[in-house]
This record gives C-alpha cells, structure tokens and sequence, in this order.
DNA sequence: ATGTGC
C-alpha cells in the first residue's frame, strides 16, 4: 500500500504502484519544476508524462508566486459527463455514427440565445474566440459515448444514474482563449511566475477563471449538441476541470496550487479517463492534502505525440484504428491524430487506477465503456 | 493545446 508513493525528491512524491511505467524524462521535469522560486511541495500522478519543460499529470503548491507557465496554455481543460435519455440496447454503433455528422461546425444561429443565457449567469463576457464555443478542438480532446459495464456498488446508491443509459463523456478547454491568455503573458513576462504583490498577477486570475468559466461553457455546448444530433435529452452528472490554478491552504498554509493535467479530489464524483480503447472509471475521490488533493486525469501518454504513426503504421492499418477492442468506433479522419491517440500510445488505464486505489485515493463505483468516440470528420495528412 | 506553420 505504502509503495505506490515514491519520494523523489524533499517535497516531490510520485504517485505510481509497481505496475506503473512513469518515464524518466518526466520525473527529471516533475524534479525541476519543484526547484522554482516559492515551490513547497510537487506531487506526479500515475499518469505523469513529460510536456513542454513542464510535466503534464503533476500538482504544484506554490507560496508567494503562481506560475501561468505550469497551467499551460489550455486553461479550464477538463471532463464533463452527461447522462442521456436514450438506454443504449436501443441503439447501435452505426445509428449513432450516422445521427451524429459532423459536429465541427460553428454553432448555428438559434443556440446563441442559450449562450447569452449561460455567459449572463457565469459572469462570462464575450471573447474574440466565442465563435469556436461548442466545438472540441483537436489533440487529446474527444466526445466519447460510454455505456456502464460494471457497478462496484449497489444501483440504488447511486440515484441518478440509470444503468441502461447511454452516458456522454466531453474531454475539451478553452481552445484559442487559453491560448491567448499565455501567450499574452510569457510575451510580457517569459516564465516567469507572478509574485502575491504583482497587479499582473491579479490580471491573469482574472483571464484564468474566465477560461474556466469558457471551457465549462464550451463542454456544456458540446454535449447538448451532441445529444440534440442524436435526438436525446439528457443532463449533466459532472464537470471538473483538470488545467487550473486555484488558492489552497496546506497545512495551514496558504499558497497556490497548479494542476496541470491532474483532477481535483476536493469537488465531488470524477471521471478517470482511459483511452479510447480502455475502459473509464467513474469514481468517488477521497481527498487527501498531502497529495494536494488530486488525482490522475486519464491514463497519460505512452509515446510522443507525432512518434505513434511510425510506431504503428506497420502493425495497423487506418481502418483496423477505426475500431476497438471493445467494437466501439472511432471518427477521426485525420489519419495523424488516428495513431496519435491510438489505445497503445497510452498507459493502461487499469495502472492507473490501481496506482490511485493504493494510494487510498479513489472508491471506484462504475466502470465505463466507450460505445463511439468523435474526434473529427475533417481529414488532414 | 492552437479558428496551427512551411
């Protein structure tokens, strides 16, 4: 039980049980990162892979700085999960891909009173980038429909969630908003973090939680559009984002705690995503602040982006991607991003989520199945 | 990650 969390470093602990491959680029990153100014305490999840300088799948508490850099560009990224009025023995596969079309597009015009609506209630101005709300954007982003495999405890203490339903997973942020946001900020300070006095500090809390706020907003668009192509109802259970900065009290301490790729356990019931390939797991979270009160955000990357065709391409064709193990199907017809987010480019999910049990981190209560997962209709490469 | 860069 006690060996799942390593100490790498003083106030650097890797949550990982033996099973677990983390790679060793991004323990170096998660080491580094702990050495900037103000750092107290890093904590990688069993999902850690390296990123751009920083890892991705890590929680950071800082004192006295908070670092726009750690969060990352993709502000407010994060899961939603929608259940739908349809029992999913009442559909299939191919009615599904076929309701569904492409749903890439700008929304269309009757969805904008709803949007006022949503931004009037969020506190949420308009951005430059309003036009791209709804959509789900590329890279690891998806909308997945899930189906229950498996309860781990009984239906009735679960009231809401009916079993038969077709469930509805949206894995997206902020898009060009969040971009902006850090653009705009390493243009005018590099990488640098933003003390507790700087005025630009308060500036970029301002634009993060509006990016939050956005991305929320864009999943909710996303599934109701899917659900309206789909001719369903339905209603959210969750959403959490998994990008974010946010002030948090350790030890009575307060500081800022950065989560890039990593799912509070502090904000109720979450999702823990596999792979497209792999099951997904909707769990209890018991928040422990010792690990900064979060959790794995997904199964995290195997191998490099942009490395999975040449891994794959001599064992897979395009059409064998189209499909899983599970029979679910894939749209995507962007032929890189097909191998991209390939099921073998990722770490089992089972790993993770028994890294995250031994650790005494989660109480699974459902295990979920991808029945279709959208990426996009619009080839490229 | 990116209403994407050559």
């Amino acid at each position: 039980m006690g060996n799942c969390i390593q100490m790498l470093a003083d106030q650097v602990s890797l949550i990982a049980s033996a099973n677990t491959w983390i790679e060793g680029l991004a323990t170096q990153q998660l080491i580094k990162t702990a050495e900037l100014s103000g750092m107290q305490r890093v904590i990688g999840m069993p999902d850690l892979h390296p990123g751009r300088g920083y890892p991705v799948g890590a929680a950071f508490f800082s004192q006295g700085v908070l670092y726009p850099a750690l969060v990352g560009s993709d502000i407010g990224c994060g899961m939603a999960l929608w259940q739908t009025s349809l029992k999913h023995h009442k559909t299939s596969v191919d009615k599904l891909e076929r309701k569904l079309g492409n749903q890439e597009q700008p929304l269309e015009q009757h969805w904008l009173a709803l949007i006022q609506q949503r931004q009037q209630q969020l506190g949420l101005q308009a951005t430059a980038h309003d036009q791209s709300l709804g959509t789900i954007g590329g890279g690891n982003h998806f909308a997945e429909f899930q189906q229950i495999d498996q309860l781990y405890i009984p239906a009735a203490e679960l009231p809401g969630l009916d079993q038969q339903r077709l469930l509805l997973l949206v894995h997206s942020g902020s898009r060009g908003l969040g971009q902006q946001i850090l653009t705009s900020h390493v243009e005018q300070h590099n990488h640098q973090g933003l003390t507790d006095q700087q005025p630009a500090q308060a500036a970029y809390r301002q634009q993060h939680d509006q990016a939050l706020r956005w991305a929320e907003l864009n999943r909710e668009l996303i599934a109701r559009r899917f659900l309206v192509a789909i001719g369903s109802e339905g209603e959210p259970l969750l959403d959490v984002n998994h990008n974010l900065v946010s002030p948090f009290q350790l030890h009575g301490q307060t500081g800022w705690l950065h989560r890039k790729g990593a799912t509070p356990s502090d904000q109720g019931l979450v999702v823990i995503p596999g792979s497209r390939g792999d099951y997904s797991w909707l769990v209890r979270p018991i928040a422990n602040p010792d690990l900064l009160c979060s959790l794995a955000h997904g199964a995290g990357r195997k191998w490099k982006r942009g490395d999975c065709r040449q891994r794959l391409s001599h064992k897979y064709s395009v059409n064998d991607l189209r499909y899983t193990r599970f029979g679910s199907q894939v749209i995507c017809a962007d032929r890189e991003l097909l191998y991209d987010e390939a099921p073998e480019a990722y770490k089992p999910a089972s790993a993770i989520m028994e890294s995250l049990q031994q650790a005494g981190l989660v109480e699974p209560l459902a295990r979920l199945k991808p029945v279709l997962t959208y990426k996009t209709r619009g080839e490229c490469c």
